[in-house]
RNA sequence: GCGAGUGUAGCUCAAUGGUUAGAGCACUGGUCUGUGGCACCAGGGGCUGGGGGUUCAAUUCCCCUCACUCGCCCCA
């Protein structure tokens, strides 16, 4: 039997992983510019985090859990996203008190039990965002520029921001008996499932894409018309917010996460490039999560980013190709050229050498194939006359160097061009 | 969890119920013994995903299984 990666995990290669690559650092700069600091959180918790912090009754904490007991017995489970450990550790950690706003990011990998398809993995990469201690609609405007911030550098601008308010404490229960008794006439109009939702969950049943849902959706009591003073004035000035800086956006009534603990703010931003797979950047603002984990009252909001998701919108991009070749011929000129190639490469210089042994012929076929810029050639005639030959692979013109300046001339000319 | 499709060389794909399963690209070597890309020539590579069945004979037909892809669901 082969042994191959289990389903629904992935290698990503050379080739593949550059594009992931720009888009982590694009992040982290533009993440740091605006003032948060990376938080490493462990790959795994006790299951009991993520049960009460993404919410019982979600698919993802019902099913799609990779969940086991460690040799202490102890249940745990591999991460299924970010927002509960960051706010496990910020609990713990008494991050509160340290600042009045705590703006934290991470990176790293997720693991959700899903059947892998087009975008969807079992592993997969997120990167996220959470700040932690306001809630004031400025803040949401902020990490909504952020995140634009981040699409934008990459390139990725065939997209489109959704926004959304699903109320907070005092209106959503009012809105949810409101919507429970609009759903009760059209109950035998929906599909298994969102019998299922109105009893655990009634607002999902708005963003169900069943063509006999969406038909009783379309005309169901929109959460915007029943929030509640605080909650209105919330999301009109997030909304004046994006507008003032120009970062265009969809209100999407419909829009409901599906993880327990939003509220207020929910937003997505989609493309129409990946099949069912459109989401590529998600998040909101839970401001009663904090509490629930056992913290004080704090609110917050955050948003991830779906890294394959991203990566698969991305021009695809080259390798870094070697910036100097050395074709070497014979073992004096290795054993001398040796020291040099390492002090280069110490300066950040891209160096690759042959491995074979083989002629000048196949060493300069290799310097080719890896798209070297130059090439330097260095054999016996080269060692006696104490010269070395640099060759532009580009235009194939040569130039000859003081072999026991290379060190130091190198870099100068590599620089130039 | 449900449905559909596809598994043949490193990659992209042919082929046929019947001799030794082919091509292009890639790889290795040569023409060209210290100068790359081009051209020509040669070569290495495959339990045709795995298992079972039908058959004189299966890569081909049937069943099971595994994997991948796409969709449903859900999500980043």
């Amino acid at each position: 039997m082969k042994i191959q990666a289990i389903r629904g995990v992935k290698d990503i290669l050379p080739g593949e992983i550059e594009a992931v690559q720009r888009l982590e650092q694009a992040a982290r700069s533009i993440f740091e510019s605006f003032g948060f600091s990376e938080i490493r959180i462990p790959i795994f918790e006790v299951t009991e985090l993520f049960a009460r912090g993404i919410g019982a009754t979600t698919d993802i904490v019902e099913k799609e859990m990779y969940t086991f007991e460690d040799r202490d017995g102890k249940k745990i489970t591999l991460r299924p996203e970010g927002t509960a450990s960051v706010v496990r550790s910020y609990i713990e950690h008494q991050l509160y008190l340290k600042a009045p706003v705590a703006k934290l990011y991470y990176l790293g990998p997720m693991f959700r039990h899903e059947r892998p398809q087009a975008g969807r993995f079992r592993q997969f990469y997120q990167i996220g965002i959470e700040a932690l201690g306001t809630d004031r609609p400025a803040m949401d405007v902020e990490v909504l520029a952020m995140l634009s911030a981040v699409l934008n550098q990459i390139g990725v601008t065939e997209v489109q921001l959704e926004i959304n308010s699903l109320g907070d404490s005092v209106c959503r229960p009012e809105y949810r008996k409101t919507l429970k008794a609009y759903f009760k006439t059209y109950l035998s109009q929906l599909c298994e499932n969102c019998r299922r939702r109105y009893e655990t969950n009634p607002m999902r049943i708005l963003d169900c894409k069943n063509e006999g849902c969406r038909a009783v959706t379309a005309k169901a009591p929109s959460p915007l018309d029943h929030l509640c003073a605080d909650c209105l004035v919330h999301f009109q000035q997030v909304k004046d917010g994006l507008n003032q800086l120009k970062i265009p956006f969809v209100v999407n009534e419909h829009l409901v996460r599906g993880l327990d603990y939003y509220m207020r703010t929910a937003f997505e931003v989609t493309t129409t490039k990946l099949g069912a797979q459109n989401a590529i950047a998600a998040g909101g603002r839970y401001d009663g999560l904090v509490k629930e984990l056992g913290g004080p009252p704090t609110p917050g909001i955050g948003f991830a980013m779906g890294v394959e998701r991203i990566a698969l919108l991305m021009e695809r991009m080259e390798t870094p190709k070697p910036d100097i070749f050395f074709a070497l011929l014979g073992e004096e000129a290795v054993r001398r050229m040796l020291p040099v190639t390492i002090q280069l490469r110490g300066e950040g210089v891209r160096v690759e050498m042959d491995y074979s042994g083989g002629g000048l012929k196949k060493q300069m076929g290799l310097s080719d194939k890896l798209g070297a810029r130059y090439t330097l050639i260095i054999g016996e005639n080269e060692l006696k006359a104490g010269k070395a030959m640099l060759r532009n692979m580009a235009d194939k013109s040569q130039t000859e160097l003081s072999l026991s300046e290379l060190a130091q001339t190198l870099p100068e000319r590599l620089r130039k061009t």
